[in-house]
Order: C-alpha cells, then structure tokens, then sequence
DNA sequence: CGGCGTAGTTCGCTGTGCGAATTACCGGCT
DNA sequence: AGCCGGTAATTCGCACAGCGAACTACGCCG
C-alpha cells in the first residue's frame, strides 16, 4: 500500500501530541473553575457515585499516600467528603458535596466542550471513526472510566439501551 | 445509518482516556531511566535541536519560572546543559549533554515502543486511519512539536550525524 | 544616552506523587 | 476466645512541578 506523504505524522506522534493537547485542555478547564487537574479528574470519577480509597487509587492510578493528600485537598475546598462504611469501619467512602456535584457538573461539562472543538475540522463520519478506533485501543488497554459518558450532544449515537 | 452499538464511547471520551494512556506510558517510561515525565518530556524536545528558554516555554506550555526550574533540576541530573547563546548575551539555549542525548535515545525508544503497544489490537490500515485522524486534530490545533517524528514507517531514526 | 521591551532568574507559595512506617480493623484459624 | 496475617487508610519526609510577582541584565529604537 503506498502512502503518499501529505505531512501526516505517525501513530505514536499523533497519540503522544493530541494528549498533549487533552491535558492541556484540563489545565484550562480547570483553571476556569479553580481547581486543578486532578482535582478535576477526581470530581469527573465521582460524578458516577461514590468511592472507597483503594478503588479510587485504582481509577486514578496513584499511590495510597499520593491519593490521601489529593481528597484532603479538595475536601478542604470543599469540594467532597469523606463518609464511613458501614460494612467496613476501616474503609471510607469519598463522595462530592453538594457544591462539589455542581462544580464537577460545571467542569465536566466545559472540558467536554472543550475537547469536542478539538476534532472541530473532522466531520461526523472521521469522529466516528475515531472515536471506534480510540475506543478500542482504550478498551483493550483496560483503561479504568476516568471519565464517563454522560450526554451524547454529539450525536445520534451512545444511546446506552442495549 | 444504523450502526449498532458495540460498547464504543464517545469520541470526547475516547480521547481523554486514550490521553490517559499515554500520560502513563510517560510516567512509566520516565521511571525506568530515572527521570520525571517532565524531564523526559524535555529531553524528547531537545532531541530535535538545542532551544532557547523562550521557545521551550513556548513548546512545552509552560510560564517561565516553572521551566527555569525544570531546566535547573533537568541540569543537575547532568542531562542538559544551557550555552550562552552568540547572538544574544541575555539568551540562553538549552542543549543536551552527552549522558542526556543518550538518555533521551533510550527514553524516546522506549517510550515508542510502549506507545505502539497500545493499539497493537489495531491492523495497519486502522492504525493508519487512526494516524490521519489524530494527525488532522494535532495540525489544526497547532499542537507544538512535544515530540519529533523518527519511526520506521518514515526510514530509521532521526540522523543525528548532522 | 534614555527608555522601553525582552530573556531569564529568584523567591515564596501551593499542589503532586512516592515510599516507608503506622494505625485500625477484618477475617480466618486454632 | 485469642492470635495473626492481610487490608484500608493516614502520616511523615522528601523531591518535583507550576505559577505569579519582582528583579536583573541586556538589546534596541529613537
């Protein structure tokens, strides 16, 4: 198969760069609402529901010790809360506060827009495509949901009925 | 057009995630040689050409101050060295050290080859899709050049023989 | 020469992330 | 019951990351 050369970069550039710009767009998403990125990350996984420590050092791929500073944090922001178990007196449940479900909302959704204006130029066809061909690669990969699918203001597709 | 629903998520989601993805593989890579992904980061971009303190703040999206630091501690590791730069005497440009060109070599392979391994699900045509996609992204976002192109698909590496 | 803009650094601060050590508890075993 | 290994989370000390404001030193225009 040959490829013409229309200064198309590789696979791996392509990954490396446009998580470049995924970050980047965290950053400024959260600069926005005066929380920092992982901060943000953590109010978009408890968006879901609410987490003990150890599954959510699992999600966020962080250290125990790296994980409990992060929740106190934004807990002194006020962000979430911390909540006994009341099947295991050890553990702890870390869910937002009510300001913290509005905040996560309102980051959540500006990044969404955010990363939405990024594949602005390709038509609905070619986010499809990529979408499905991203989609794989972050399944196979096992990616824990750092970040889930809410509104499909994209299109008609993700309707998750079936 | 009916396309059922496999399980794919949305691309916004695809890509955060994808993102995810490489931010680990950064972290990973950058732990087995004993640098932070920031350092690697900076040690890919100096792989290209030595660079001014304006420009890499330019290309890595940093405030000054912070790559002052990252230079500063990059340097202490003995990795980079900065050179007065001839034309200006307040300039400075960033190079690598030989320990660091060598560094970043291994950094860069390594990094590479992990980051191929995520889509090795993907058969080359996806794979070539993918590239095109993510390439268009990268170009009409102007992402700068975090990280240079030099795999096979393009030839052997980078000549550094220059 | 005077003054403005630019290139980098310094300083103080908050946040991030880790490993090792610690505390408190669960659960199985005797 | 009592013990004890494993688990959940915190604490502590450390190095790194990133920022803004203030500062120095130089280039350059007039």
């Amino acid at each position: 198969m040959v490829k013409h050369d229309d200064g198309g970069i590789g696979v791996v550039a392509a990954l490396v760069r446009s998580a470049f710009l995924v970050n980047a767009v965290y950053a400024e998403s959260g600069r926005e609402f005066g929380v920092t990125p992982q901060q943000g990350q953590l109010l978009c996984v408890l968006m879901a529901r609410p987490c003990g420590m150890g599954e959510l050092g699992a999600t966020l791929r962080l250290a125990k010790s790296s994980l409990t500073g992060l929740v106190d944090r934004t807990e002194r922001n006020g962000l979430v809360r911390r909540e006994p178990d009341p099947r295991d007196t050890r553990a702890v449940r870390v869910a937002l506060t009510e300001r913290g479900d509005e905040l996560a909302g309102e980051f959540y959704a500006e990044t969404c827009r955010r990363i939405e204006d990024l594949p602005a130029a390709l038509d609905p066809a070619d986010r499809d495509m990529l979408a499905h061909l991203l989609g794989r690669i972050v399944r196979d990969n096992k990616v824990p949901v750092v970040f889930v699918e809410a509104d499909a203001s994209n299109g008609p597709r993700t309707p998750r009925g079936g």
